[in-house]
DNA sequence: TGCGGCTATTG
DNA sequence: CACAATAGCCGCAG
């Protein structure tokens, strides 16, 4: 099988742009295609098995489905990027919710089979033997209907052949998927998500893969004013730990012994100076500063040795590679409400370090960062015409506050307990304005209040069903307990609407970004949830910033076509990341 | 060794 | 000091 072969026999069988193309794919072995329909099986063995994947994506360019986007880290790790994508694992969690999304998973749920009763991997005990032990080993699925653990765990990269049994069975999946979003109850709405995610999939491999420009040099500077110098060996780390804990505790009562780690003890140490905490959090102590200079010394430990524990020399050297790249796993929607997450620290760094983050020579960073989406998302999202009219503003808390009656911070506080769920405190009467001023975006929240509380189904914009956990512990718990918890998945349920219809809106647009991006040479090169940083050729800073703007119309308009609500963004051309304005 | 609590950092 | 996340260390249970 040549490589003209895989492109005619795909061609033959109808396949063309934009139609699902099943990719399995393992170093050293090979890569398989699929489609469904006419059951047109493509494998291919070539010496270089990702040249099959770029041909086709020249002549054809497909949707290609994957079980997970550990396909594209592959792909991209041997230097190929493809357009588009259906990310089996990034549908499976649209539309089940949740994290786990592995392939016995995926077939169990898409055939209603009881989670519970998932096989286990590993050698059969009695039971199983007994019940399925004259299942063919051979085929993938068992007669009670789920994937066998035995095919999985043997079949990913042994042979070619079973590659092609993956991807056929790829292609089967990725249309039980399209069926279930069909039933969802804005179908088109769904399956745009579902497209969106998958290519947010193919964006994280090549985030994962490329990493964030850093100067090392610099990176050491911050680190170094902040702990001192890198120690030379482990007893100069256990030496430099000593004397900074010995910094404070000098202000201490002699004899008084205490672990500056541990909480419970420095409580008591700072109740033998006086001070009574119940607990020892910053912002509690921040105000205690001046009561005993113990307090002050042990909040400036306290930020030493956060940098040197988690963002000290030891994180450099984990995660900064020769090339200055640092470089974590991204996941393109991990977490309750969809968001992407990254390790590493990408994504929270402390603001300081962000010094260290500049492009490379050459290049420049396009910074760009939504402004006030929370809010414009719910705007857009419950359909409040009221509220969509205050987001014409640059500022939308400046029309709130003057609907409201109330100075601008009142508004903003007001606004984000709404949909935070805050219902005491100050915020309250500004509270009771919202809901008469803005009574459509109220009531969405509130029925997401409510369904987090009653445990209902609660789906985001795009589809993306919010995990609610189980209800199995709900009896043993006393009525005040069960009521609070009852609470808190109001709140949750509330917010995780808003903040996962803000991910989807993010989501397109940077996926946006990532296509139109590529004929300027820019890349993405970190995503923070509201906050683009494009590193592009020095030349085409100012071009590149007009199309990050350009996109986020784009994008917002296909994401929601009622074009009444307006979305913002601040850009910048910077060298460092830290020279963007705040 | 795994897990909940506490703490700090970010959006 | 509400919502979300990653990450480190301590203390305790198994």
């Amino acid at each position: 099988m040549t490589n003209v072969d895989a492109v005619d026999q795909l061609r033959a069988s109808g396949v063309g742009h934009g139609d699902l193309v099943a990719l399995a794919f393992a170093p050293g072995v090979g890569v398989a295609m699929a489609t469904t329909g006419r059951s047109c099986s493509v494998p291919a063995a070539v010496a270089d098995p990702v040249n099959v994947v770029r041909d086709v994506e020249r002549e054809l360019r497909p949707r290609w489905v994957m079980w997970s986007h550990a396909t594209a880290v592959a792909l991209v790790d041997d230097g190929v990027r493809v357009a588009t994508a259906w990310d089996i694992a990034a549908v499976h969690r649209l539309i089940f919710g949740g994290g786990h999304a592995d392939p016995a998973r995926v077939w169990a749920q898409l055939h209603d089979l009881p989670l519970d009763a998932l096989p286990n991997a590993g050698p059969p005990d009695l039971f199983t033997h007994a019940e399925y032990g004259d299942d063919d080993p051979d085929a993938p699925t068992r007669r009670d209907g789920y994937l066998g653990p035995d095919w999985i765990d043997g079949g990913w990269s042994k042979t070619l052949e079973h590659l092609a049994r993956w991807a056929e069975l790829a292609a089967i999946v990725a249309g039980y998927q399209q069926a279930r979003l069909a039933g969802l109850a804005d179908p088109q709405r769904a399956a745009m998500t579902a497209r969106t995610e998958s290519a947010a999939e193919l964006l994280c491999a090549e985030l994962s893969v490329d990493g964030l420009p850093v100067d090392r040099t610099v990176a050491d500077a911050l680190i170094a004013a902040l702990v001192g110098p890198r120690p030379r060996n482990d007893a100069d780390t256990v030496a430099q730990r000593a004397r900074r804990d010995a910094d404070v505790l000098r202000h201490a009562p002699p004899g008084v012994e205490c672990d500056l780690r541990s909480p419970e003890q420095v409580k008591s140490l700072l109740r033998s100076v006086g001070v009574e905490v119940p607990d020892t959090r910053a912002w509690r102590l921040e105000k205690l500063r001046d009561m005993h200079p113990l307090v002050d010394a042990l909040l400036t430990w306290r930020k030493a040795e956060r940098v040197s524990t988690t963002y000290g020399y030891v994180w450099l050297d984990e995660h900064v590679r020769a090339d200055g790249r640092l470089r974590g796993e991204w996941s393109g929607s991990d977490g309750a409400a969809g968001r992407m997450t990254a390790s590493a620290g990408l994504h929270n760094m402390p603001a300081d370090m962000r010094d260290a983050v500049v492009a490379e020579a050459g290049h420049v960073f396009v910074r760009a960062d939504l402004g006030q989406i929370e809010p414009r998302v719910l705007a857009a999202v419950s359909g409040d015409a009221a509220l969509a009219l205050a987001t014409l503003e640059d500022d939308l808390y400046a029309p709130v506050a003057q609907q409201l009656g109330v100075d601008r911070p009142t508004a903003k506080v007001a606004v984000l307990g709404a949909m935070y769920g805050q219902t005491t405190g100050h915020g309250a009467r500004a509270l009771r304005g919202l809901e008469s001023a803005y009574p459509v975006a109220m009531t969405y929240l509130r029925e997401a209040d409510q369904a987090g509380q009653f445990r209902r189904e609660l789906r985001t914009y795009g589809g993306r069903l919010i995990p609610m956990g189980s209800a199995s512990t709900d009896d043993e718990m006393n009525e005040r307990d069960a009521r609070a918890r009852a609470a808190a998945r109001g709140r949750y349920g509330r917010n995780a609407r808003i903040q996962g219809a803000a991910a989807e809106l993010f989501k397109a647009w940077a996926v946006t970004v990532r296509a139109r991006a590529l004929p300027f040479d820019a890349r993405i090169v970190l995503c923070l949830h509201d906050e683009l940083l494009v590193q592009a050729p020095a030349g085409r800073g100012d071009d590149v910033a007009h199309l990050l703007d350009a996109c986020l119309q784009e994008a917002a308009h296909r994401w929601a076509p009622d074009d009444r609500v307006r979305f913002v963004a601040d850009i910048s051309v910077i060298r460092r990341w830290s020279d963007a304005k705040e």
